[in-house]
DNA sequence: TACTAATTAGTAATAGTTATCATTAGGAGA
DNA sequence: TCTCCTAATGATAACTATTACTAATTAGTA
């Protein structure tokens, strides 16, 4: 899963983000692990987390001036409602993948793309 | 410009950006904005800033931690250096029209679309 | 020129994140 | 299994970017 060691603060912390797709912040990913490790520390989780994006087994998010952490890395999508803050995955491996390819050409060596639509999601949209 | 009144404080942050591409952040534009309108604050700066990103004026994005800003707000794309943090835009309109074609169909509204790539530049690039 | 609401300067407060450091624990080797 | 070394943790302080607050100022209108 990671290199280095495992512990079980980090694997508490995987298992939950594996089980969800709201893109927690780091404070909710501390508040729902703190219940099976009641020892565990804000800085851990944010320790762990940053572990993990560095290694690419998780992906780190900045949307509203907080980070918010995702554990599904393969290529897609976000859709951010600028009424209610909502986040969720969209997957349209072209969008990325056509995205990458158009910006090959340039003097850059992408490694990954975020691609990132605000707009209103179908609960909001229906003021 | 902008609704409501214009201040030459608003004034002085606009010019600024519109003769930069390298999507400084607020401490930045304070610090330019500041040789001209000496009794300008920070505060002011991040009000206006945000004033002008909410009315689509400018584009504030999120990188590293902390909002940059853009004057250009059309359809763009932006390149994010891992190593030395630089940050420039990318005009295929393609790539935006396309993403945003594809997400329509979707239940969601989108309003605007960010593609950012990670990755390295040419002067990184070459070690 | 006087009036009124918007905007500013100055500053305090907040929030999210990172740094520090003494303590604990994982796991390789004896 | 015991020992040792290093990585990771917990606790907390520090930091940084951003926002909130308030009295004073200013722009635009009557």
């Amino acid at each position: 899963m990671a290199e280095g060691r495992t512990t079980v603060q980090m694997q508490k912390i995987m298992d939950y983000l594996e089980g969800t797709h709201a893109h927690p912040n780091a404070e909710t990913i501390y508040g729902a692990v703190k219940k099976e490790v009641p020892s565990i520390t804000l800085a851990t989780v944010y320790r762990n987390l940053n572990k993990l994006a560095g290694q690419g087994t998780i992906l780190k998010l900045e949307v509203n001036g907080e980070f918010r952490f995702d554990a599904e890395s393969g290529l897609h999508q976000h859709c951010v409602c600028r009424n209610c803050g909502d986040i969720f995955d969209v997957f349209q491996e072209e969008i990325s993948e056509y995205a990458m390819g158009k910006i090959k050409a340039k003097n850059f060596k992408p490694s990954s793309v975020t691609v990132i639509f605000y707009g209103t999601c179908r609960k909001c949209g229906k003021k």
